[in-house]
DNA sequence: CTGAAAGCGCTTACAG
DNA sequence: CTGAAAGCGCTTACAG
């Protein structure tokens, strides 16, 4: 074991941590060396790896995450941008997404945007002044600032929840539009003639499910009615718009809400007032949230693959941030009709 | 506007950000000042607090995270451990908590531990290498070694939904067990006479509110009648257990259910079943949440103060990151009773 | 493949 | 109340 050749470190350190420094001297090697090895930068023998490894882990290593980015100009963190947190859509999106970044030594800062681009651009310049490894944002609806903001930044970036095919731009996600359609000519296909479309928040992708609603109307030849309330999405707003569309359009004979939790309120709405779904009236949703196998009748929906978004947009932003080229930077993960008893 | 005497610093930095050297220059002070001015340090002139606060203004000058956790040793980072994303109650506090702790400039690294104490220190472990500026934790419940991590850490630390009155400990919350007792005690006075307690996950927190349940039975002379489930809780598994309490114990006239969705599924059951409540059977819940007061019939249920616990947990944090003394290290912020239809 | 030097951008004592 | 010096613990070019 040869002693090291420097001249004395002045110890103690106020810290009390086992720094690059330390773990370099006690494997006889640089602390550059020793940098190097712990990163996996090739370039180093494998001896040397192997005997630095060891010093390392005796020693109970660990890197200060604060000096690598000072000195790197790059932090381990990844942000992530959504708009919501009571929508457990995106509660599953973001659990999936720690669960492959955290193994990997990322560490998530969450962002609630509250669907409010200026709060998005705020919280993306707090964000990139920690200088993040990279970013997951929701969608590509944001004001032209904080897209600059995001080019010019150079951080490696990943859209979720839409796709777009545009050079430079990496997004895992489904076509909200075909979503949209799936679901209403499905509903047609079983006979449904009057078919209304429902929707609250009215974000880009509610906008685009109701796009996907009107193709699939038109196709058919027949008229789209459209319920759009800005408001936030819940139950009880799923309930009232039930009400308001059967007092003031009695001939509709199907209901596609935008979203699970107003169809849920819906259904509970219709057991109230005695309305016999799906006899009467169908119901559909979006999303398959928890609770909608359960109501009654159950909830038919599309379900939506927000964890698998959220795996796969991770291992995407992981290859990024490794400078590794990325073969499909859009990926498209589908989506699936489930008929259930509401229609 | 006197120009620096300073040697030339070298031009150009890499990263191309604004630096406190810069400030400097242009305020005509040395950095430890600007420093000290931007900080808000008391031992600075006011007319150079001045002179620094519009230099930096006008270069658009930022502080650099990285640099400042290096340099003192703490990061702007606040450490916020939950056990799960996925009950609401959860993602209302961490909303609160973001909403108090953003404005103040501090990142919130959020956590999630699912009920799994070794999780829970590996993150604690994780997070502490980050040098946290504080920590929020839920409840009392983990390994000694986490314990220690924290104590050890010297990172201030608040404690939620549970409260203790221990010299040191910080926490904001409100007595689970008393909560449990007032709802099974209005069930009594109500004139139920078999009232069951039913709960699944089986954290400590359900365990408190059981205890609370049985003190009530017990000084009303009844024995209590429990049907714990260690499973996840869901609106299938309170639907579930409703099924097995009607057959395994016909007499049982009202079930308190440790968590809405438990109740919201029993609710749900009933309606499959054609069981009436609350004629035949009385349902409460626990925690008012969303969707409750949408149900057949609307859900009794205890109101919880998750928002004001988040908000007044990272106000506590806030001053004990600043070093203030904290007057009331445990705040009781109590529950309330709502009597709905289902009881 | 390995290392000596410089520097990332701040703040902490220590003086005065 | 202000500043010169040193240092936090890494990594980035630059040599060899």
């Amino acid at each position: 074991m040869p002693a090291s050749s420097k001249p004395a470190v002045k110890r103690p350190r106020a810290s009390g941590r086992i720094t690059l420094q330390e773990v370099a001297e006690a494997a006889g090697v640089s602390p550059i060396t020793v940098s190097r090895a712990l990163r996996g930068e090739r370039a180093v023998a494998a001896e040397l790896v192997e005997r630095v490894r060891q010093a390392a882990e005796q020693l109970g290593y660990v890197p200060d995450p604060a000096a690598r980015a000072l000195a790197s100009s790059r932090s381990s963190h990844v942000g992530v941008l959504i708009p919501l947190l009571s929508n457990a859509l995106f509660v599953d999106l973001l659990d999936a997404i720690q669960r492959a970044l955290l193994p990997a030594g990322y560490q998530t800062l969450i962002g609630v945007t509250h669907y409010d681009p200026a709060e998005e651009e705020a919280l993306l310049r707090s964000y990139l002044l920690h200088r993040p490894a990279g970013l997951i944002v929701t969608g590509f609806d944001r004001t032209p600032v904080a897209r600059k903001l995001i080019e010019a930044s150079g951080v490696p970036c990943v859209h979720v929840m839409e796709t777009v095919a545009e050079a430079g731009v990496y997004s895992v996600g489904f076509s909200q539009a075909e979503a949209g359609e799936a679901m209403t000519a499905q509903l047609i296909e079983q006979g449904r003639r009057h078919i209304a479309f429902a929707a609250a928040q009215l974000d880009p992708r509610t906008l685009q499910r109701a796009e996907g609603y009107r193709r699939a109307m038109q196709r058919a030849g027949r008229a789209p009615r459209e319920w759009l309330n800005p408001q936030r999405s819940s139950l009880a707003l799923g309930g009232q718009l039930f009400e308001q569309i059967l007092h003031e359009a009695p001939e509709i004979d199907a209901i596609f809400f935008n979203n699970d939790d107003l169809a849920q309120g819906a259904l509970l709405a219709a057991l109230r007032l005695g309305v016999h779904v799906p006899a009467e009236i169908a119901v559909a949703g979006f999303n398959d949230l928890t609770g909608s196998d359960q109501m009654l009748p159950p909830l038919s929906t599309v379900r939506t693959p927000r964890s698998a978004i959220g795996r796969e947009a991770a291992r995407m932003l992981m290859s990024l941030m490794r400078g590794e080229a990325v073969p499909e930077p859009r990926l498209d993960l589908g989506f699936e009709i489930v008929r259930r008893g509401s229609s």
